[in-house]
DNA sequence: CGACACAAGTTGCGTAAACAACCATAACCA
DNA sequence: TGGTTATGGTTGTTTACGCAACTTGTGTCG
């Protein structure tokens, strides 16, 4: 490979090193801060997939951030020391941990959600409906690859 | 903001929390591995911008691999240690260092770049030309808006 | 029933991240 | 020229990540 294609492609490369996504990720960070929330954006997606349905257990909350299992337990170690969440142990699965919200961790949906809606609403500034579908299906299907 | 909202609009959330991204990452790694490369992926977006130009600055590698300054220290402390890079003082300016390859950091460029555009495939395969010259404008403009 | 595979969660270790505070050198300009 | 500001880099602290190894509890099947 030439090293003219190399920055052609540069576009492939700052995919791969997460570019795009570190630099969403820090905004968001800097929206949560700038509103008075004080957890990163790594629990803001805990947060988030707690507000969407509660109970779940740490595995498929695992699943569904895409992190892996040591992560999750770290994450939810940390929201339960800021009482945003709490870990009760399933009756019929003494295995498992199921992740319910405190009442504080469900007050703060109103203002996370709102932030992390203020962060997509500067990230695709001026981009077209179809623009951002398109991107939808591009990336949906990455991570129907990559699975 | 309803329940249902969250749900249909998932594909922002998880863009947001950096799922595409962790993804990705996740699989470089895994690629670099197999190929013997003992790099992360983080120490490969600095490897890149050096096989692509040597002699950058911390500053200038900060930059184009959009982490912060710390961040970009102790990457090259790591890869230092692992002989694959050299700071070199900048004698016109003595607060800069220079960063340049050794020998066996450019060795390391064919394979790095081989377990790399592999990586890129598997993330792409079923999607056309088109499809993915779109994204490319989504995400450049994202990266416009943040930065 | 009991051995064995499997699943959920935790812990250890090395690496990387953000942010703030700091040092050294260079540039500016009154 | 001398003081202030700006720039390149490092260090400290807290948080997060990936992988491997481990513990505990569940399911399976001879």
């Amino acid at each position: 490979m030439l090293d003219q294609d190399l920055v052609s492609q540069e576009y492939f490369y700052n995919f791969l090193t997460g570019k795009y996504s570190i630099a969403v990720m820090r905004r968001l960070q800097r929206n949560l801060k700038e509103a008075g929330l004080s957890i990163t954006s790594e629990q803001w997606s805990i947060m988030y997939n707690l507000w969407v349905e509660e109970g779940l257990t740490q595995q498929e909350l695992a699943i569904r951030t895409f992190r892996d299992k040591p992560s999750v337990t770290r994450l939810i170690n940390n929201l339960e020391r800021l009482n945003l969440v709490i870990r009760v142990n399933d009756k019929n699965d003494r295995r498992s941990n199921l992740i319910y919200l405190t009442k504080i961790g469900r007050k703060m949906k109103e203002e996370g959600m709102k932030q992390a809606n203020n962060t997509i609403e500067q990230a695709l500034g001026g981009l077209t409906d179809d623009q951002i579908a398109l991107s939808h299906t591009t990336l949906h299907r990455v991570l129907f690859n990559l699975k």
